[in-house]
DNA sequence: AATCTTTTGACAAGGTTTTGACACTGCCCG
DNA sequence: CGGGCAGTGTCAAAACCTTGTCAAAAGATT
């Protein structure tokens, strides 16, 4: 995993990317928000650690600047800046974390696993719990009742939408868009069809998948 | 979004149920882990808050269970119990973030939101307000005086329009325009029609849309 | 070739929307 | 002041559209 540490203070630096190498992780360090965007561009880290204040560009200005190219790498503040306004600030231009200076090297250690293992879930390893179903997407497998059932890859795929949206309906254009492709209009039974199997593998009485009459289709909950 | 709240101290807990759901969440409150396991089976939240020291099970267990049957809604710690290691045993159990007491409001806030951010990237559901009637357009949903009121999209559409002109009345063409289509002209009484019906779902007693004779109608605001 | 998944067509079921008939209201005008 | 008229409210039936379901065909995979 590559971590792009960006901050001011090149004693703190050189410390916390000591540190993080000893962890096993590749290390890039950036002095300042300029070379902070030039090395996300060459080396696509994993993982963004940003300083606030610095000289020339900030980290707020590169936290967005980033967030425009990528909303998905997880992005740290580690600031002494750190009052209510500046985390409120940080966190609502779409970082993941904003640690208070001066921490402790553990809890630094900590939240980047944190945000490692949420951006990238090992295969496998991923669990969801609907209800009283639980999905292993990456097996196509789930359990309900300690009944297994075998899924298939589409069927899996319009769970995880149904559980992204969790009580809000998902509408029929989104199911084409997101299980089948952009480009993609199948006759209108076949969406219909795909929820019908769904209903029979993994209801039980209950009803799970609600429908959203003029909309689409909802999970329950 | 649902929160599940999980907090030892009721006055706490109080306090910070009302304050999300000001912010539009709906919130379930528990008073100690074994409450916060059941409850999560029951109405499966989107997003759970734990305190750690609690009196029966302890918010550690609690996340420990909870990552068993879902590894992916997001966990928040809210604890006292704030040392290095503490921090570090919730985060490695697969908790999100952990937030220190005593915090201010605004963090915590804004941490809850970066994670729902995170962990539902689509959309958040819209609510209006309309007098005593509360409206979820997306859902298809309103509630009035603790009274839940299905609608159809139609009515949503004609809700829309109404709030979005607040107390300026909304012609007859205009609705058939913004709600049907350009090209649409049904029979006259259609409109009608629709307007009773929406009257009759959510109005209680005072006019919510009074009728602007010769024009169309308005939403009283 | 055999099997599993996906798509389609036909029809049924159930909901929403539209319509027609008629009652009611407010406003203009004699 | 009161009748007529256009606009609106209300009800119930009809028309319409969306979705559920089954069975079979088409397509993929092995």
């Amino acid at each position: 995993m590559k971590i792009l540490l960006t901050e001011d203070d090149p004693m703190t630096l050189e410390a916390l990317g000591e540190l993080l190498r000893m962890e096993g992780f590749e290390v890039v360090e950036a002095s300042g928000g300029e070379m902070a965007l030039k090395l996300w561009d060459e080396v696509h880290p994993n993982l963004v650690c940003l300083d606030i204040m610095m000289p020339g560009m900030d980290g707020y200005e590169v936290c967005r600047r980033l967030r425009e190219k990528d909303s998905r790498t997880p992005i740290l503040f580690l600031s002494a800046k750190n009052e209510e306004k500046d985390i409120v600030a940080g966190l609502e231009l779409g970082a993941d974390d904003f640690i208070r200076k001066p921490f402790t090297t553990g809890e630094v250690m900590a939240r980047i696993r944190s945000a490692l293992r949420r951006a990238y879930p090992e295969k496998g390893s991923r669990k969801i719990q609907m209800s009283d179903v639980v999905i292993w997407p990456d097996e196509l497998r789930a359990e309900q009742g300690g009944r297994g059932i075998e899924l298939t890859l589409r069927e899996v795929k319009m769970l995880l939408l149904l559980e992204e949206r969790r009580s809000l309906p998902v509408s029929r254009d989104e199911f084409l868009d997101r299980c089948w492709g952009m480009d993609y209009f199948p006759d209108s039974r076949t969406l219909d069809q795909h929820i019908h199997m769904l209903r029979k593998k993994i209801e039980s009485g209950s009803e799970l998948i609600e429908t959203v009459r003029g909309v689409g289709y909802r999970f329950r909950g």
